[in-house]
RNA sequence: GCGGGCGUGGCGGAAUUGGCAGACGUGCAAGAUUUAGGAUCUUGUGCCGCAUGGCGUGCAGGUUCAAGUCCUGUCGCCCGCACCA
């Protein structure tokens, strides 16, 4: 039977029979938590990205298997979301219906994959076992101050009709729809990341994760040292603090700027400038939120009538409102040095404020206004002559003791908002009784089930709210008459811990078993798209630590070395997309090749982490080497053992040179993601058997060890195909239990070597040396070779580098 | 605007971190086999040149015995951040 579909179904049918691939509870010392983010069955279908993060995956996995580590690789479905809900809209079709459905559709696909997950372990995001335990999360955070609700102006997506967190908003615009951002006041229910911002930020340099990645979550925290300050209202009781990194500037502040929606506006503005704050206010409003953060746009604001007391000098500043100063930054408040701010600058212009210098450049350097480098203090009174670095520090000291002035850490990281006004996901597991108020439903009575029977009319209002049934109910607290929350959890919820739930998903009694998953835990190897760089990597830390500080287990972080996959593009090297009519189907080619020819393809074809267009011509290519290696197999399997020889000649040496510098580069570029490698040395190691099986005479049993050796290394890549060759070449075991081979160090030594010739950097020929010529008898070679002499003729040699192993270079004048 | 990354044959992509550029594969060409096509096998294939040879890793310089790799400048593409005080 030569390679197909059919090869495939018979090795899945035998591996489920004997199950190979269950996790073994008892041995785990060699315990290896291998995972890929799991997938969301929006569409019915795997599609090519899934192929190749799980796939290849299960590579590194099939190898770390055969080197002896139990490794733990689970399945399953983040099966809350969005899309499911709009495709209800659209055709009336019940969100659970449609994800079970395709549920079940991708997992037999990715039985087809024929990778090592151990299903037992399945989870799915939207069952009541599970969510119940999003709500058991939720109520954690609560009891330990780490959930809160709060009113504010949130970022709201008017197609997706819900709110959306700080991170799911893209330049302005929906993650997911990419429709602009607006912004509505609400009370929602936050997760206190912030109080997690400095570990989040300290821990990052321990991780085995990519630099850039590392980069977007601390450009995401956004540390920034600086002072808070406090400008007192002039004749009233009120105070302004400003929070400012460069307080040496301070003595050049000649006015205050509050953002239009700080409270504290209303406050400070003096009865007569009401009227135009209030219209400002108001069309501030209007406008969009990507043009308020446009840099281009020109800054507006309007005076307030009210004066501020500057802490040091005493006196009256006037305070502006300005649409210039976010509200969600700082305090919201700003002290405006024009002179050295660019945007203060271009402000103070604008509306003709003072602009008053008190950085000079060192050593007179160029120094024009607005001038925003560090530099030396002048106009500052004592502080004169003193360098930035040290004033702004310096400065805030002196405030500190009139009780003025304070060093602040502030973070860019918001709290995250977790409430949607959609229905398909976690129940929020909270009542409002009109007695007791917010109450927590109490553990014993979760889950809070999500009703079946909803209606979904996009109007913005939760669908939930509309259902009676599951909205009324009475408060656990006094027995009266409650009502739930409308809103449900974002499924960022629910992927911020399943990775704690996979090694315990059968617990009926809690989350997770805390012995049991610190044994299990840190995931080991996580697999997945860079996109979720600020959001759910961020956020399963944040959890991670939150449960640690809780007790419930006892380690820091949840994915010690990640991996991002590239993407694959369509042939066209454009995005795969339904509308531009691109996107491969991995059915498709499965049917036609197989998967494991589908699976080589993808591994030999792009650079792991970078991805790259699609080319059907590439699968044809992996078609011919499978056909390449089966004729090969059936060949040496069928000739046996006649007219072979013992001996280890040349022919023989270079041939055990080649198998065993394959096993080193194969398992090291396989260890690293580097698969294309891999395949290239597999390659190579099979022109190199088909060069020696074209000898007269041969080795037989040093070729059929090069040939196992070959099949074992080749399996992780083509599991079916590698079983079946096995079987074909009289082999009675799995090879997929088979041990990894490990190179003999003693088999890279060559009697010669080659190494190039250089005059003067240029190479002009090769000379073949023993191994273990030192380099004064490699000089000697090099010098005395006939090729030498037109090059040495009336010239010195000034010196001769030996380079072992690569090349010598002669240098002549 | 700021920060980071990348730029290598017709194409996908390699290059033990400063040491023979172009591994492996595709594509192309010639040949063998075949009734033919396909498949398979062999050989060649960075560019220029009949050739000795010369030129080659976006471009221009530099360091070095030696640079795809390091440094400076520059162009192009991609990513992240962006009124964060």
């Amino acid at each position: 039977m030569s390679y197909s579909t059919e090869v495939d179904r018979k090795w899945q049918k035998k591996w489920e029979e004997s199950k190979l691939y269950n996790f073994d509870r008892d041995k785990l010392d060699k315990k290896l938590y291998c995972l890929e983010m799991f997938s969301y069955p929006s569409a019915a279908k795997l599609h090519v990205g899934h192929w190749y993060n799980f796939g290849l995956t299960d590579c590194w996995a099939r190898m770390k298997r055969m080197q002896g580590y139990n490794v733990f690789h689970p399945q399953g479905f983040d099966a809350f979301g969005l899309p499911a809900e709009n495709y209800a809209i659209k055709t009336g079709i019940h969100p659970k219906d449609s994800t079970l459905k395709n549920v079940e559709t991708m997992e037999h696909q990715l039985k087809e994959m024929g990778a090592t997950f151990d299903w037992d372990y399945e989870i799915l995001t939207c069952s009541p076992e599970y969510y119940k335990w999003t709500q058991w999360l939720f109520l954690q955070l609560y009891k330990n101050g780490l959930a809160y609700r709060k009113n504010a102006p949130v970022n709201w997506c008017p197609s997706c009709k819900t709110v959306l967190a700080n991170e799911q908003v893209i330049d302005g615009s929906c993650e997911r729809c990419q429709t602009e951002v607006t912004k509505k006041n609400l009370t929602q229910w936050f997760f206190k990341i912030t109080d997690y911002a400095q570990e989040l930020l300290d821990c990052l340099p321990g991780l085995d994760w990519p630099e850039k990645t590392k980069k977007i979550q601390t450009n995401w925290i956004g540390r920034s040292e600086g002072a808070e300050i406090e400008f007192k209202a002039e004749g009233k009781d009120l105070s302004l603090r400003v929070f400012t990194t460069r307080a040496d500037t301070l003595y050049g502040v000649t006015y205050v700027v509050l953002a239009p929606e700080n409270e504290l506006v209303d406050q400070i503005t003096a009865p007569d400038y009401k009227g135009k704050v209030e219209e400002y206010r108001n069309q501030v409003k209007k406008i969009s939120e990507i043009d308020r953060l446009s840099t281009v746009r020109e800054k507006t604001g309007v005076f307030t009538g009210a004066y501020a007391i500057h802490p040091l000098t005493g006196e009256k500043v006037e305070i502006w409102v300005a649409d210039y100063v976010l509200a969600g930054y700082g305090t919201g408040c700003v002290m405006a040095v024009p002179a050295h701010d660019e945007r203060d600058f271009e402000f103070a212009t604008k509306y003709g404020l003072d602009i008053i210098r008190v950085i000079k450049a060192e050593n007179g350097g160029e120094d024009a206004l607005p001038f925003c480098d560090y530099g030396v203090l002048t106009n500052s009174r004592e502080f004169d002559g003193t360098k930035s670095e040290e004033a702004r520090i310096s400065i805030v000291k002196k405030l500190e003791k009139e009780n003025k002035g304070e060093l602040k850490v502030t973070y860019r990281l918001r709290d995250w908002l977790v409430s949607r006004q959609r229905y398909w996901g976690a129940p929020i597991p909270v009542v409002y009784c009109d007695k007791c108020g917010v109450v927590p439903v109490p553990e014993a009575q979760l889950p809070v089930e999500l009703p079946y029977n909803v209606q979904f009319t996009p109007d913005g209002e939760s669908p939930l709210a509309k259902c009676e049934d599951f909205m009324n109910t009475t408060c656990p607290k006094c027995g009266g008459h409650a009502r739930r929350d409308s809103d449900t959890l974002d499924t960022f919820v629910c992927s911020s811990w399943y990775y704690l739930r996979y090694p315990d998903n059968k617990n009926d009694k809690e989350a997770f078993n805390t012995d049991w998953i610190n044994k299990m835990l840190p995931v080991d190897k996580y697999v997945g798209g860079a996109e979720h760089a600020a959001m759910h990597l961020l956020y399963s830390r944040f959890i991670t630590k939150a449960l640690r500080d809780m007790g419930y287990l006892n380690f820091d972080e949840p994915f010690i070395s990640l991996v991002h996959q590239g993407i694959i593009l369509g042939s066209d090297g454009q995005k795969m997309s339904k509308s531009r009519g691109n996107t491969v189907l991995p059915d498709d080619f499965i049917q036609k090749y197989g998967s494991d020819v589908f699976r080589m393809y993808l591994a030999f074809g792009f650079a792991y982490i970078e991805g790259g267009p699609w080319n059907d011509d590439g699968i044809k290519a992996m078609d011919r080497f499978a056909g390449r290696v089966e004729r090969l197999v059936e060949k040496i399997a069928a000739e046996g053992n006649e007219s072979s020889v013992n001996t280890m000649g040349s022919d023989e040496k270079e041939l055990n040179y080649i198998r065993h510098s394959t096993i080193k580069s194969v398992t090291a570029d396989t260890e690293q993601f580097q698969f294309n490698t891999a395949i290239a040395r597999l390659m190579e190691l099979t022109n190199a058997i088909y060069k020696y099986d074209g000898l007269e005479t041969k080795n037989y049993s040093l070729m059929s060890d090069a040939i196992r050796d070959f099949l074992k290394m080749l399996s992780p890549f083509a599991p079916h195909f590698s079983e079946e060759m096995w079987e074909r070449f009289g082999e009675k075991t799995f090879i997929t239990n088979e041990r990894w081979p490990e190179f003999d160090e003693k088999a890279l030594v060559r009697d010669e070597i080659e190494l190039a010739v250089q005059f003067n950097g240029q190479i002009r020929f090769k000379i073949n040396v023993p191994s273990d010529a030192d380099n004064k008898a490699i000089e000697e070679i090099a010098l005395k070779d006939s090729r030498s002499q037109p090059y040495l003729e009336g010239k010195s040699v000034l010196k001769v580098i030996v380079v072992k192993g690569r090349l010598v270079n002669i240098v002549v004048k």
